[in-house]
DNA sequence: CTCATAGTTCACTTTTTTGGTACACTTTTA
DNA sequence: TAAAAGTGTACCAAAAAAGTGAACTATGAG
C-alpha cells in the first residue's frame, strides 16, 4: 500500500526541475537537491526520461529539464512511470484470477478491487506538480 | 502501492469464515478453501485473532469464526491488521521529514501524500465484508 | 579537433521485505 | 489420556527494492 521510495524520489526530481523551469540541471545537482545517492538518480531520470517526462540535454553543461508544463505532469504519471500500473491488488494485472475454488470468471474480490484501484489512479493524476508547488508555498507560510 | 499478499489472503479467510457463520472452521479447511500453505495460514489467523476480528475455539474440533458480525468488519481493518497503517509514502510514520534541504518541519509531499492516505483509509473503512458477500453474488449472476 | 562533461547502458552487490517453515509447546474433548 | 487442534517463537529462502561500478557514447566549449 505504499509506493516505492525510487517513485518518491522521482517526484522530488520532477517537483525540482519544476520550480527551475528553462533550467537545464545536472544529475549531480538533482541528487544534491534531494539528497539521494547519484548514481541511483541517474537510473530514475532514465526512465522519466524514457517516459517522456523530462528531456536530457547531452554534452558540457547538459542535464535535464522537464518534457512539458508542470501542470501538464501528474503524480500518477510519475509513480506509473516508476513502479508500473497503478493496482492494489496483485490479481489486477494477470487475467481474472480463479482462486477461492470458484469456476467463474472472476474472484469475488476483483471487482472491488479493480474500482479501488481505478479511483486511487483518477485521484493521483487530478494532481499535478503545478498543484505541488502550490501546496508547498502553503507549507512555507504556516 | 499494493496490498500484500498476505492481507490478500486475510481477506479470503474473513470473507470464507463470514460466508459460514456460526461455523467454527479449522485452519486445515480454510487453507484449502482458500488455496494457501497451512503454516502460512496459522500465521495469518494468528495476527487476525490478535487484532479481536476473529475468535479461536481450541481443543479438538475446534478452528476459527469471526469476532463479530461481517457487516462490523472493514477491509480497512484487515489489512491494517496484516500491513500496518495505510499509509501511501514512508515519510508519515516517521516524524515529518526533513528532505529536501528544508528547514520547515514538513516536506512538501507530506501533506499530499497524509490527505490520499486517509482518503484511502476512510474508502476501505466503508467497504465492509457483508460489502464484499453482496458483490460476490453480483459477480456470480453475470 | 580534442577533451572534459554529462548522459547511457549493463551488470553487479547489498539490504529489506515477503512469503513460507519447523518445531516445541498448550489446551481441550472424545 | 491420547489425539486433535490451536499458540508462539524462531528461523529460512526467494524476491524485490535500493544502491553501486565501470566502461561507453555523445556533445559542445575552447
Amino acid at each position: 500500500m505504499k509506493i516505492t521510495k525510487e517513485a518518491d524520489y522521482a517526484i522530488r526530481f520532477v517537483y525540482i526541475l519544476a520550480k527551475n523551469p528553462d533550467t537545464v540541471q545536472g544529475a549531480t545537482q538533482l541528487s544534491q537537491a534531494a539528497v539521494t545517492p547519484e548514481r541511483y538518480t541517474l537510473k530514475i531520470l532514465h526512465k522519466l526520461k524514457h517516459k517522456g517526462l523530462v528531456k536530457s540535454v547531452k554534452g558540457a553543461h547538459g542535464g535535464y529539464r522537464l518534457a512539458c508544463e508542470p501542470s501538464e505532469i501528474s503524480l500518477k504519471q510519475i509513480i506509473e512511470a516508476i513502479d508500473g500500473e497503478i493496482a492494489l491488488s496483485k490479481c489486477m494485472g494477470e487475467e481474472p484470477c480463479t482462486r477461492m475454488g470458484q469456476d467463474k470468471q472472476s474472484c469475488c474480490f476483483h471487482r472491488i478491487f479493480c474500482t479501488l484501484s481505478r479511483e486511487m489512479a483518477e485521484r493521483l493524476s487530478g494532481i499535478t506538480i503545478a498543484d505541488v508547488l502550490t501546496e508547498d508555498e502553503c507549507v512555507c507560510e504556516e
